[in-house]
DNA sequence: GCCAACGTTGGC
DNA sequence: GCCAACGTTGGC
């Protein structure tokens, strides 16, 4: 089993959307970044976890968990014109873009902030840190457990 | 809202 | 296949 991070931002698909949806379960979609969609297509599997991390927003960091419930399958947004994700330049038998079901295990009662990963030399490896636009990324079970920790002691 | 950093595009 | 220009992301 894999641990990853997602980014989103909150004003456009935040952490309280997920919490809101029937089952707390959607589809992660709209990702369009060749690098993410490999991780995404290939990487993803059924039951890994994921980090939940909110960007480009008032409180950025890490704001909970999900579990992948399906694994990586055509993004559909791609094929419909009326999407801001239509990618006119992707076939139906060769998708561009890919998409995984998620849901939402815990949402962390605070924030675990940018400063404080950024504090943490486990957390500070991130690559949310390294390689700013890359929205699916590893995470290892040491990152893991050490965010585990810091949500634990985290602010109060 | 600004600006730096990076991914993508397109001309050669 | 390189690389400059462009657009977008994302932290502050």
């Amino acid at each position: 089993m894999n641990y990853w991070v997602f980014k989103s931002e909150p004003d456009a698909y935040g952490i309280d959307h997920l919490a809101a949806e029937k089952k707390k379960t959607a589809r992660w979609d709209g990702i369009r970044n060749f690098q993410a969609r490999n991780n995404l297509r290939d990487l993803v599997k059924k039951n890994d976890l994921v980090l939940f991390y909110h960007s480009s927003c008032k409180e950025i960091g890490i704001v909970g968990t999900m579990e992948v419930v399906q694994a990586a399958y055509p993004d559909p947004a791609q094929f419909d014109p009326d999407s801001k994700y239509y990618d006119e330049k992707s076939e139906p038998d060769n998708p561009r873009w890919y998409s995984v079901d998620v849901r939402l295990v815990e949402k962390f009662p605070e924030v675990v902030p940018t400063k404080i990963l950024k504090a943490d030399p486990m957390t500070a490896e991130l690559s949310i840190f390294k390689q700013g636009r890359l929205s699916i990324a590893s995470v290892s079970a040491a990152q893991w457990e050490a965010v585990r920790r810091l949500r634990a002691d985290g602010p109060v």
